[in-house]
DNA sequence: TTGCCTTATTCAAACGTTTGAACCTCTTGA
DNA sequence: TCAAGAGGTTCAAACGTTTGAATAAGGCAA
């Protein structure tokens, strides 16, 4: 075999390989409508010689020329959030019938690599962008560049429909409310809870859900039970954070008999700090968490939680995103989409029915 | 603005509005050595006029010319699996430094899928390769276009040494040797096993270092007590099954105070199967997995297991791919390297030292 | 004046594709 | 015999960069 410079097999070697010009070779092997008028015998003959020499197209050249990178940017706050992992893969099941890549990147909550990321989804041509934002999310002027270039662009975890961005998120007051009324309906009138950080988008409207759900059901919510996550710097921190608010509750003396956390992770600390402080769950207190990731299903008790169909969301957003590729691709404007996913509440082994003797214990023990 | 034809901004858009010519704008942009020539007014004036106009380089022209993609391709199995999410992080850790980007892929245990990815690997021609692989991974054809095409791979979690690729992969049997130590120090001597499916390569050497400590120990391991999970097809369904052989176990009749499953997620899954039957982890039965994911430490109890230093793994895949790459560059031949990464006990809640009237009580349950 | 060195800029070819247009060589019908 | 058409293949330009070589204008020594 001849020895290349690069170390890849080119249009150019399968052409003298097999005493064809490289155009015949092109139209054959990428199949363009000109190929009928190939005949079968050359058609045959450098497929074959392609085979054997382990030819790829570039996909640089072909994308350079073709003005089409067939590739949808997909940057995620953080991979190791489980969050973030279903949402993929609805994505990725959008993507693949139309035999687009997705461009997968993990900001790691770490803005300086976001827009790093950013940038290079630029760079990279890539025909779309979704970004999974959640938190760790602030306006950048790379956002004005992706606008500027014209590149569509849908937005998970937040509404930006202000800015005239496509947008889907869960609807998080419906949750909060839906996660009230679960334990409200057991029997639960003492709960503490734990709100999102401030900083988090989610945060407010989850808790409005709550207080509003509370208010209907007639339980007044002590704010001495409220507590407040600090800001979040990644998955695991949600659950140490739950733990220690988990102690704190214990410590403040007062009681309660049912915690609800603003998600799974921490749901899953606060199941670990009752339980080393003696209490078990649900029996002596009921856990309820948010957005049913992995390891609330596999924990045990399984955690009770309102599940988000992410899914459903990444596949939504593909499509959205790809819609308004065609959209641009015959010049008319792409509709500004946004949608409030539904929540769904879970039910597992967390949370349990209010037993009479229950809150006097928990106030025993503290 | 002049309306363009393709969205984007090039390099004659910022060349033309600022009356230089393409090759003097390039040379500023792209901080080409020739720059210092350049006039610091020139420079100044092309710098703004290109950020002014939202100008980014495209990606596919440049690598097109400069015969570079300054990218890895990362083909993972399954990125569903919290194993791969850490390994993603130490290879990421590990590109950032050198500006290489990791072109991340989940094969979702699709072998198709798989096959695409990695024919897309080669199209976008990634300068090196990493694959996770575990399990769903045969020699596919695709694999001898890879190497024909000289681009270095590396392989995660499989010895392929004798294909003379590098490969690097958990020690299976120390590992498996410690957690059968660990169990057997607390006083355990009735315990079930679960293995790993047959077609999966870490089961039979994680095998080997149980059977070897259990016979230095003297233990004589109850061949009905000896378990096997079916193919897995995804994380989720080592739980499940954990939790079926759980049942079994119980339903067999015997007696047992500990179980020692293939991984994590079995290991949850048995907790949640002898939870099931009223038995408590650790009081009732010692569990422990391996691996050392996400859930296991987030659960209550946290299962005891055996840590992977995945993250460190990724970088050292990360660290061999580059210095392949860096060897082809030289002309030179890049070693074909193996390491087999030293596991580690990690003790958490889920086992305990056995209660001398524990063996007793289970049987009577059963 | 010539020759040479700097400084500042541009030319033009190349990277590997794709594709509209052009080119041959037959065959066919008039 | 010639024109027209069909079948099979190739030309050459273009995509947006980079970069070695060339150009141009000035300064300066001989």
């Amino acid at each position: 075999m001849v020895q290349r410079k690069s170390g890849h097999v080119t249009l150019l070697d399968v052409a003298r390989a097999c005493g064809y010009s490289v155009s015949t070779v092109s139209i054959v092997l990428s199949e363009a409508p000109l190929s009928q008028n190939v005949a079968e015998k050359t058609r045959t003959r450098i497929r074959e010689m392609a085979k054997q020499l382990g030819y790829h197209p570039d996909a640089f050249a072909r994308s350079l020329r073709r003005r089409r990178s067939q590739t949808i940017g997909v940057l995620a706050y953080d991979l190791s959030d489980p969050f973030c992992i279903p949402i993929v893969q609805g994505i990725q099941s959008g993507l693949k019938p139309v035999d687009y890549l997705p461009l997968l990147m993990d900001a790691q909550t770490e803005r300086k690599l976001f827009d790093n990321y950013l940038k290079m989804i630029l760079e990279r041509r890539a025909e779309g962008v979704i970004v999974i934002a959640s938190w760790v999310f602030e306006e950048t002027n790379l956002m004005a560049d992706i606008e500027k270039n014209k590149v569509p662009i849908v937005i998970l975890g937040r509404d930006l429909t202000r800015r005239k961005i496509s947008s889907l998120c869960i609807d998080n007051r419906t949750g909060g409310a839906l996660a009230m009324r679960h334990l409200h309906s057991l029997g639960h009138r003492q709960i503490a809870f734990i709100r999102g950080p401030e900083e988090l988008f989610d945060s407010e409207p989850r808790w409005a859900g709550v207080t509003a759900a509370a208010s209907d059901a007639g339980i007044e919510i002590d704010p001495r039970m409220v507590f407040e996550l600090p800001s979040l710097v990644d998955p695991k921190s949600g659950f140490e954070n739950g733990q220690k608010l988990a102690r704190q509750m214990l410590a403040s003396g007062r009681s309660f008999t049912a915690v609800l956390a603003f998600d799974d992770l921490t749901a899953l600390g606060v199941v670990r700090g009752l339980n080393e402080a003696g209490l078990r769950v649900p029996q002596d207190c009921s856990v309820i968490g948010f957005d049913d990731v992995l390891p609330a299903n596999v924990a045990t008790p399984g955690i009770t939680t309102i599940h988000q169909p992410l899914k459903q969301m990444g596949l939504l957003a593909a499509q959205w995103v790809l819609q308004a590729i065609e959209a641009r691709e015959e010049a008319k404007p792409a509709p500004v989409e946004f949608q409030r996913a539904a929540p769904e509440l879970v039910v597992r082994g967390s949370t349990a029915a209010l037993q009479t003797n229950q809150g006097k214990r928990k106030s025993q023990r503290a």
